[in-house]
DNA sequence: CTTGACCCTAGACCTTGATCAATGGTCTAG
DNA sequence: CTAGACCATTGATCAAGGTCTAGGGTCAAG
């Protein structure tokens, strides 16, 4: 077991991580990385619990929580009591929100992908349909 | 039929269309609205072709078109010779975009939802799957 | 003629999530 | 000791797509 708080550089950091160094920084000033410890020359001296919590910070981002939502995940995660419950819920936001997000592409998809098979690929362009539809009720020459 | 250009305020066509106003002189300094003619009075005066053009750019806006793309796609479709070739792979390259989107969507989509489904919703933080994931290798007290 | 709604311009500001620049201190290998 | 890599801070900048402000002119109704 290591015992000793390891002392990372915010460019080991970084460089394990996978981020960029203004990245960490700017997590920090926005409150989603404690502030770490000082050296003595005032560079910040970061352990192996920064670094899972950086993880945690873009493993939440790929699955598309917002920096605001990060933040109150990681008030929750460490709220022992109510904590689950509301990381369960906002976790369940997120899914129906990307759910409806999906639904929504596949319309815009659908709707995309008929014009597209319509479309003879040349012509003149009044006979586009494509642009028949976006323009609609654009005045006829 | 009416074959006065009609003469509309910015404020009219806004109303009509559903957009801000700014957001009209916005699309203007931006290339996406040609420079409308002015009154005396120096009011922009717009005439039914104004609205068709400004519904056209809300229309591919909504079907995911950035406005540079928007600004590209009403270039082509004044070319009346390759205009309809080039605005079909435009349009089959926006709906190759939206399929890839939907898949990682849905991708994202499925792995919260399993997370949401193995977590109890109370009990220990430790012991919640869904902070787990995203913890994944933290520090264990 | 006055009032209130509407329009004009130039330019600043907003959001999100960073990224970069300038200036200067620190650390480490040779 | 010195060079080069690394770190610090403050503040500016970016992309995208607008939104808003200040200061002023215009239009239509009563």
């Amino acid at each position: 077991m290591n015992i000793q708080p390891a002392s990372l550089t915010i460019g080991a950091v970084a460089k394990r991580v996978g981020v960029a160094i203004d990245t960490i920084r700017y997590y920090e000033r926005e409150g989603l990385l404690p502030e770490p410890q000082r050296r003595a020359s005032g560079y910040r001296s970061y352990d192996e619990g920064a670094i899972a919590q950086l993880r945690f910070i873009r493993r939440a981002k790929d699955l598309g929580f917002t920096l605001e939502e990060i933040r109150e995940l990681l008030a929750l995660s460490a709220d022992r009591q109510r904590g689950v419950k509301a990381v369960k819920r906002r976790a369940q936001q997120r899914l129906a929100a990307i759910e409806q997000r999906i639904v929504e592409l596949q319309r815009v998809r659908d709707g995309l992908a008929q014009l597209v098979a319509s479309c003879p690929g040349h012509g003149k362009p009044e006979d586009c349909p494509i642009l028949r539809a976006l323009a609609d009720d654009e005045v006829k020459a």
